[in-house]
DNA sequence: ATTATAAGTGTTACATTAACACTTTTATTT
DNA sequence: AAATAAAAGTGTTAATGTAACACTTATAAT
C-alpha cells in the first residue's frame, strides 16, 4: 500500500533565488535588491523568496522575480543548487538558483516601479548577504560558458543593435579585449544576423549599422543540431 | 531583531537522487536499485532518499549512495534540481540530483555485497520511477558535455587500460564510432598518460599494450588552466 | 576645409581536424 | 610448420579554422 506522506522525514525550507544579468552603457550589470526584511535587512541581497507547496521550481523562480522586480515572462535557467547546512543563520534553507539575461533598455520602465532594485556593474557588486557572492560567481561562470556555445548576446541587447555593441557585450563577459575583424567575421559567419539599413549614431559621428536577430534562422539551426559554436575568444 | 524562523513558510521533502555511471565490457552502464519500500515498490530507481537537518546537500548525496550501495568517498556532481508539483505522487517532493562516473571493476566488491543493485547497459534502462528517466537522460547530456572538455575516460576505468578500451568508452559515451588514428593522436597529444611495459591480452592475439593516467601531469595542465579540450569528436 | 573619431574592411601564416589503408603481432587452425 | 584470422598499431595529406595584423571610410564638429 502506498503511504500518503513520508512521514518520518525532514521538511525543509526552500529558497528560490534569482540571478538577473543585464548590459547597460557597454557594462555588464547585477540586478539585486535591498532586503526590507530580517535577518540583514537594508543590506542588497539577489531575488529571492521561498518555494510554495502548489508550485514548481521554475514557477517559483518566476513568481519570485516577478513580485520583486516587476520583471514577467523572463526565461530562468536553473543554476545549481545550494545546500551547506549554515547558509541562513535563521533557520536551515536551501535555495536553489536561477539566473537569466535581460535587456536592460526594454525592461526599465518594469523596473522602475519598483524602488528597491537596482543594477551594479559586475565589477562594483556590493557585499552581499548569505552565499549570495557565491551564487553571482557561479552564474559569472554559467554565463560565460554558455556565452561561448551560443550567441547569448542577443538576450542581453535591445531588439536592435550594433556590431560594436555586441563585441562590448562579449568584451565585458569575458573581461577581455577582441579582434574587432575576427569578431565581426565570425558573428556574421554565424549566419543568425540581419542587417537593417539603420544607422546608429549615438557612440559615432559615421554611424554604425543596427543589426537583427534572425530567430528563424537562430532556431533552425539549432534544430539541424548545428552546433553555433562560437569558440573561445581571444583578444 | 532577526526572527527564529520563517515561520509562515512551507517546508518541503527535498529529495537526493544518484545517477551513477559506470563501463564494463566495453558498454556504459547505469547502477539502479530495486526500491524496497511503497510506492512503487519492486520497480526500478535511482539511489535516492531524504536530505537530513544536519547534513548539505552533498553529504546527502555520499550518504545515501553509500547506504544503498556501499560506494563511498566517490566524488559526485550535482547535476539539476527537480521540482516539479506532482513528480513524486505521494507527496510534494524536491530532487537535487547527483552524478558520479566510477569503475566498475574497482568497486565491484563493495557492490556485490548489496544485493538490490545492479548494473544495466545504457541502451537497456528497465522502465524507472518518478522523473528518474528524465534525470537520467539530462545526466547522460551532462557527461557527453563534460567528456568533451576533460578526459573523463579515467574516472570510469581501472588504474591500467589500454587504448582500444578508452576508445570503445568514448564511443559508448557518444554513441557513435571514431576514427583509431584520430582517437589515438588527441589522445596522447594530451599528455597525460604514462605507457606501461605490460600488455594486455583480453582482447587480441597481439595484445594491447595498458596506460595509465599520469595524475601529476593532468592537474598541473588543469591548474595552468590548459583546457584539455577534447574537442567534439566526430567518426 | 580640416580634423577627430569610431566603423568598416582582407590577407596571410599557422594550427587543427578529418579522411584515409596498410603493416604488425600472435594465438589458433590446418 | 604453414596458413589464417583478428585486433593493435602506425603517417600523410588536404581542407578547414583561427589568430595576427593596418589601412580606408563616413561624418559631425571645428
Amino acid at each position: 500500500m502506498a503511504p500518503e506522506r513520508y512521514k518520518e522525514y525532514e521538511h525543509i525550507l526552500v529558497a528560490v533565488d534569482c540571478i538577473i544579468f543585464g548590459f547597460h552603457k557597454n557594462e555588464l550589470k547585477l540586478l539585486l535588491i535591498k532586503r526590507d526584511f530580517e535577518p540583514e535587512k537594508g543590506k542588497w541581497s539577489l531575488m529571492g523568496g521561498f518555494l510554495d507547496d502548489d508550485e514548481s521550481l521554475d514557477e517559483a523562480a518566476q513568481r519570485i522575480l516577478k513580485t520583486l522586480t516587476g520583471l514577467h515572462d523572463i526565461y530562468l535557467d536553473q543554476l545549481h543548487s545550494f545546500g551547506d547546512v549554515d547558509r541562513d543563520p535563521v533557520e536551515r534553507t536551501i535555495s536553489v538558483a536561477y539566473y537569466a539575461l535581460i535587456d536592460v533598455e526594454t525592461h526599465d520602465k518594469e523596473l522602475l516601479k519598483q524602488h528597491s532594485a537596482s543594477w551594479f556593474p559586475i565589477h562594483s557588486v556590493p557585499e552581499l548577504i548569505f552565499d549570495h557572492e557565491e551564487m553571482v560567481l557561479s552564474a559569472l561562470k554559467r554565463l560565460r560558458r554558455k556565452a561561448s556555445h551560443q550567441p547569448v548576446g542577443f538576450e542581453l541587447l535591445p531588439e536592435k543593435f550594433t556590431l560594436p555593441e555586441l563585441q562590448k557585450l562579449y568584451e565585458s563577459i569575458y573581461d577581455t579585449n577582441l579582434d574587432k575583424r575576427n569578431f565581426r567575421r565570425r558573428i556574421l559567419s554565424m549566419d543568425v544576423l540581419e542587417k537593417t539599413e539603420e544607422k546608429q549614431k549615438t557612440n559615432s559621428r559615421k554611424g554604425a549599422f543596427l543589426y537583427r536577430f534572425d530567430p528563424k534562422k537562430y532556431s533552425r539551426k539549432v534544430n539541424n543540431g548545428d552546433s553555433l559554436i562560437f569558440k573561445t575568444l581571444k583578444p
